[in-house]
DNA sequence: CGAGGAGGCATGACGTCGCTATGTTTTATG
DNA sequence: CATAAAACATAGCGACGTCATGCCTCCTCG
């Protein structure tokens, strides 16, 4: 192949092509090897390289782009005017972007490497912690709660039902225990049991229903 | 076609051998190849092959060690008469496991969750649920709790912590949470709140604090 | 305006990976 | 003892990630 009419500057277009090539590697469970993502771009090895710096360092802007991408679907989430409500949904968004493509959410935890920019990461936690401060104020929840704590107690009954989902122990269907943990978790926080039950299956009601289509594909 | 049973013994001390020393490496955060793994040890590569059949079955028969384990010591937990105390302390053992050798504990939830045998992860859940159906009959929980649920819903909250721990996004500190969030859970199935909370506290006390060398700072 | 440094990129090679074809040794069985 | 089969060692294969080399384009400065 011949240098013709190739722009010579860093193209940003080139990095995020080979970052959605990567991803959707991923998501049709091809292995993600250099020389195959690569393959059929017209770009050769170095590429990786030039972006990249090396594979691992592909992994970690994969990861990056996850979490982006989960803190960009949290913040979609629409604010209504029942905060308890509103975190449920927070947990449904959640569960729904690791379950979309569960191999993309194994590479955001399966990492032994941390995030060059936790912003986006901060970012997604933070809409949580949002969520519960606004829950606070609003009677909901006791005065003594501590934001960040619940947020991070939300999360992890999130990461976990997400993880056994995706890594197979669990079946899709065991999502739906997400709304009796939160709801226990939030009534621990000072909600009045009923209520907080329906707000919470409210939120969760924009959870799409477990669909085998989402199952993943064994080729 | 039916192959003759009285085959050759392999010896099983090889492979338990080759598969403690996968486990070393793992802990020790080698690279876990099969060159690197016959090195030193007098046999060959082929004898993993002979073993384990391929690279990947050595992978499955360590998820497989890691589930026997799991179940050895949550299976060690002592039986008060406290059944709730009984459930803080199997969240507890769990977690303790799994942060004793992290990596081990990620090999045992990472992709493709296939056990050969999973009795002893059936076993290892079978531990919960029997602690959860001793709490009902002892008049702490409703009678209209599901065993099988709350026990999930403990080992979503486990895992997800462990999960985020080793993993690195949460600091080990971060296993405290284990207590308020399994007090809400038994709460939510009809426990005495501050009953519930003492008796998780001192289910908890037989989990040794935070050892040092394993924290992961966040940022 | 035109030489030259700088940097993106293709090529090809290197070391290591998991795996296996092949031949040898060991063991069980007639 | 002879023979078949399993266990094993060796050497090699293809594929992997990586990097040294050199070509090509762009930017800069004399």
């Amino acid at each position: 192949m011949f240098y013709d009419a190739m722009a010579r500057a860093k193209d940003p277009a080139v990095r995020s092509h080979l970052l959605d090539r990567a991803a959707h590697m991923l998501r049709t469970r091809q292995p993600v090897t250099l020389r195959a993502l690569v393959a059929g771009t017209g770009v050769s090895t170095m590429a990786v390289y030039t972006y990249f710096g090396s594979m691992d360092g592909l992994w970690k802007a994969l990861r990056q782009e996850g979490f982006t991408r989960l803190a960009a679907k949290l913040a979609a989430v629409s604010t209504t005017t029942d905060p308890v409500r509103d975190l449920a949904s927070l947990g449904a968004a959640y569960l729904a972007n690791a379950l979309e493509s569960p191999d993309l959410y194994r590479v955001m935890f399966d990492a032994g490497f941390e995030l060059e920019d936790a912003d986006a990461a901060d970012e997604a936690l933070h809409c949580l912690v949002r969520a519960v401060e606004r829950a606070k104020t609003a009677g909901r929840f006791r005065g003594d709660v501590d934001p960040l704590e619940l947020a991070t107690h939300s999360w992890t009954i999130g990461h976990g039902l997400a993880s056994l989902v995706a890594t197979g122990p669990l079946p899709h269907q065991a999502l739906a225990h997400a709304v009796p943990m939160l709801t226990a978790l939030f009534v621990s926080a000072g909600d009045d049991p009923v209520r907080c039950r329906r707000s919470v299956e409210r939120g969760w009601g924009q959870m799409p229903p477990a669909g085998p289509g989402t199952a993943a594909p064994r080729p």
